[in-house]
DNA sequence: CATGAATGAGCTTTCATTCAT
DNA sequence: TATGAATGAAAGCTCATTCAT
């Protein structure tokens, strides 16, 4: 970010950016994604695009930051609002929240999951949200004994998290008709909670 | 492939190639992956690259077509050896063969991984590997039927699949030391033995 | 000069704007002169460079045009402090002023007579400087025949003053010690003296 | 020089590619100097451009050092032709070698002295030219003792030479008529020989 | 008068690809 | 078949300048 946008018409254009880097992403796929695209679709002018952001891989950054983002307060939005009478529950939340979060907007889902993986590197955010999730799922079954077994230990958590977030990449990434069905959320579930379980 | 290399000479070159290229990716980057460094690095002209391989981006298919089939023949492999007297020692088996296979040349396998996402509409080499898997684990559940509580629905091997996968992706793309300790590859046997329980 | 500045705080914006010009030149280079920089050192926005200097040029050629009046009112300074005994006392103070203006500053005043290179067919304050020091030799061997064994005529002026500095010239940009040396003021000395000797 | 060029060919396109320069600079001004330009004047493409030179610059650097190379080889040629019968005669042919050297092709000698000037600091064949000059002028003085009245010290040869180049070059960039004038000439040896002489 | 966000023409440079040798 | 010089489209990015506030 070059510049702290101070006027609430900078973050219009901000906003106007990423959001027409997506937009031109679905539409013409990663390779035509070209500054001058992003602009005029925008509607700003090059040098604006250049105003607030350092190079053209930091609007990819910022819209892949920003869908995580969405996904991250969705979950705990969810979480917070539920009263758990059990521990599976709490998964089941957890699981509708995620796979829900990934229904929409299937195209750009699936364009900035392969995006992503590219600047995975230069980019923790994948990291953070999965951890987030991870850290949700402990402090809940902390919080409900009854829901495993055993202590959920960090490796534990990290597999957990990464199974279960792994598989509806996957299933968003092969364009998997199976993300719609009821019977994929159900078997994500099973999984959890059979795992939780021991 | 522009050429069906009847010659052996022309199957080294065009391994040459490959190999130039995944150590250009692993040297340099993936910015820095142009046809003449890989064409350096083979000891072979630019004109040669194009005798076999139509573009450059088929040099890349090449290599993560070859990556991948090198994990399933592993896979296979380790199957086709066991006899199992449990259905347990076969998903341990698979476990520990796909975790292996991701453990040395961890770079390259990383680069690999994170390309492919970008291919993965034009390449399907990624699904075939989780569905061959499915189809391994599937197989060995009607052999012994001890292995399940209940029949593996294609929706249920393809959730299992993608998330153990999934899970090793993770640990591998995220750079995750967890990746060499043995409570890894043992919670990852618990989330598939658990999920085949019921 | 778009203005003429007649309130007193315009004339200190365009100092400011001249002195941060020669500022962001010295620490940054020719290449990363740029109008932003020249403002944020001034500390004025850039709007205000332009109610002052038609363009970003008008800027340099009003800082080599200060630096090469400062330099030839301090030779008139010197010349007219002096009471002359002799010709060549004359030619002792002129370029002793000349070389002692070179002396301090010597980055700015190198980069001064860089960039004043680009612009000589722009600005002829360089040629306004030569032949001003040229007159003043004149109007000197004409007060005090015993200078010259032969009349001064423009040729003559024209070599002796652009021999002089030029010989002072390649000194800074070349970053030549010898400046600072009493040696290479000798040398002028001599120089002048002999040819004016015939 | 990116590459070294073996092929005939390529030497050729080099060649065209300064002299290109040359005269793009030449009819259009260092402003409009683009890449694009000296490409198609040059008839090669603007690729070509970049087998040979790095980048931009490079291109310019050339041209001046070509030129002071030219410049260079005919002082020497015209030295070692000469048999001296005095060492005036010496100082007489290399001064009217150099301003013959710059009194072609006008135009394009100013704007390479001017541009020369902004890469003063990246190239030093604008010393290497003025020390072999000097050089030569010593090395006839010690041939000739009767051209010196005392031994020429490195500071006296350094001013000798600066002065008389920096007079040239004043003419040059002057666009003074004078340069075309036997006077100037003339004065320039004067200037020399009595300096010379003490 | 001052500001600085917005502009956009136009630059340099890269690199996949071709094809004459 | 192999070569690698030549190509040139096209990209990212800069920065002098404007003008609405």
């Amino acid at each position: 970010m070059r510049k702290i946008p101070t006027q609430p018409r900078a973050a219009a254009t901000i906003d106007a950016i990423i959001e027409a880097a997506a937009q031109v992403l679905r539409k013409d796929g990663e390779e035509a994604l070209t500054t001058a695209k992003i602009a005029a679709r925008a509607g700003v002018s090059i040098g604006s695009i250049y105003q607030y952001f350092p190079n053209k891989d930091a609007i990819l950054l910022a819209l892949i930051r920003r869908e995580r983002e969405l996904i991250a307060a969705e979950v705990a939005a969810r979480i917070a609002d539920i009263n758990p009478q059990s521990g599976e529950e709490v998964v089941r939340a957890v699981i509708a929240t995620l796979v829900a979060a990934f229904r929409p907007r299937r195209k750009r889902r699936k364009l900035v999951a392969m995006m992503a993986a590219l600047s995975a590197d230069r980019d923790d955010s994948g990291v953070l949200l999965r951890d987030r999730v991870g850290d949700l799922i402990v402090a809940a079954s902390r919080r409900r004994p009854d829901m495993v077994s055993r202590p959920l230990t960090p490796t534990a958590a990290y597999v957990l998290t990464r199974a279960v977030i792994g598989a509806i990449r996957s299933a968003v990434v092969e364009n998997a008709k199976i993300l719609d069905t009821p019977e994929f959320e159900e078997e994500l579930c099973r999984l959890a909670t059979a795992y939780l379980r021991g």
